[in-house]
DNA sequence: CGCGTTTGACCAGCGC
DNA sequence: GCGCTGGTCAAACGCG
């Protein structure tokens, strides 16, 4: 939109163009960590690079702290199907720029916060509460499945938006009745909760990532002949969402874009975690970790299993101003993109593959769907950047 | 009957 | 103000 987030996504752009050890110099967001990651020359990419000295991204990212596990990213199991090569890119979606309020994880030298991807909506010139803190849970006002949207928003809204609701009942009004849609109120801008994406090579449009999702609503997406689909956790109190769309040129790629954060563990054990106890530090299976259950899985499993696999995944990772991984706030991160987490991705991703780091990226920059709303830039300096190496 | 999907309508935000 | 677009609602419907 303006500068400003221009310079955003010139950040990230940058961060995707080290997929290819190229890292790009200019314009790094001072303070961030990808930034400082970025100017020490590191690849945060690629994972084969990496495990030699045991540093992978999550690492990077300050994910080191819950045992990023390897079942995640273990999808080259028995239970893969289709695709012979699958790639994976991770977005998160800030509602703004504003960094550097999450305190640091164990590792203070990488917190993940660093790039802020412009918010497309109008959740960032306003903030409602001001506050850092995540949004919380109201367990209390989430019972009508017509306002878990709300519900989630924060806890300014969800207030008003109670009262709202009460005075419509107090009212009666007979044109109430007509529609019931949207009691919200003016001024008060949606607030978004960070949002969380990834690209899968997958010929199954909804990933399945161990949570029950309801379907309610779909889109057609502009520029592309796929439909882009809207699905709410079922669980009561929860209000995490995500969309599904495909990508327009490459149809094999599934852009999902998680919304919010679940309350609740997943209602599937994971494979490969059955009957694994969380760590010491890690008290639940959905909290502390943006990666949820997969934290439970120790961690020379996963240096294991990335030297036998030699995994390469893609991520852009930003962060937001009520992104606060390390919160306490559901027992563990206010950002827990759980749906993702539960090592559950039971699609047909087929990590390993040497080039796959690379294709994801150009198969995000391709993306004409979701992704492009949120990194348009991206996909513009990387097809230069593509052009370079051809 | 419960749960999930489909789908048309509606709403809010944004750009012009 | 108007039109476009993304996002959401909710009735209708399907399925087990």
């Amino acid at each position: 939109m303006d500068g400003r987030e221009t310079g955003e996504l010139k950040t990230t752009i940058d961060q995707i163009s080290m997929a290819n050890s190229t890292v790009f110099s200019d314009e790094i967001i001072p303070g961030s960590s990808f930034a400082s990651f970025a100017s020490s020359g590191g690849s945060i990419f690629d994972m084969s690079d990496n495990n030699q000295r045991g540093s992978g991204f999550m690492d990077l990212l300050g994910f080191q702290d819950f045992n990023m596990p390897p079942s995640l990213f273990d999808f080259s199991s028995s239970q893969t199907t289709s695709s012979s090569s699958s790639s994976m890119m991770m977005v998160m979606m800030p509602p703004h720029h504003q960094q550097q309020q999450q305190p640091p994880l164990a590792s203070p030298t990488s917190t993940p916060t660093a790039v802020a991807l412009p918010e497309r909506e109008s959740t960032t010139s306003e903030v409602l509460n001001g506050s850092t803190a995540p949004t919380t849970p109201n367990s209390s006002s989430i019972s009508s499945s017509s306002n878990e949207a709300a519900a989630n928003k924060n806890e300014d809204q969800t207030t008003t938006k109670a009262q709202d609701e009460e005075a419509d009942e107090q009212n009666q009004d007979p044109e109430k009745t007509q529609k019931q849609l949207k009691p919200k109120k003016k001024n008060q801008k949606r607030q978004r909760e960070p949002r969380f994406a990834f690209m899968t090579k997958s010929e199954v449009d909804n990933l399945d990532d161990g949570y029950r999702w309801r379907k309610y609503g779909q889109k057609a997406v502009k520029n592309s002949p796929y439909p882009r689909s809207y699905y709410r956790c079922t669980t009561a109190a929860c209000g995490v969402k995500k969309r599904v769309e495909r990508s327009s040129d490459d149809p094999s790629t599934v852009v999902t874009t998680y919304e919010g954060q679940h309350t609740h563990p997943s209602p599937i054990m994971p494979r490969g975690t059955m009957g694994i106890a969380p760590l010491p530090d890690q008290p639940s299976a959905f909290s502390s970790s943006p990666f949820g259950v997969q934290q439970l899985l120790p961690h020379h499993h996963y240096q294991q299993q990335q030297q036998q696999q030699q995994p390469q995944y893609s991520y852009i990772y930003s962060s937001a101003p009520s992104l606060n991984i390390s919160s306490p706030a559901y027992g563990g991160g206010a950002f827990n993109p759980s749906s993702f987490s539960t090592g559950l991705l039971q699609e047909r991703y087929n990590f390993g593959s040497p080039s796959s780091s690379s294709s994801a990226v150009s198969n995000l920059l391709r993306d004409h769907g979701l992704l492009q709303d949120i990194v348009p830039q991206i996909r513009k300096e990387a097809k230069e950047e593509d052009h370079l190496h051809q």
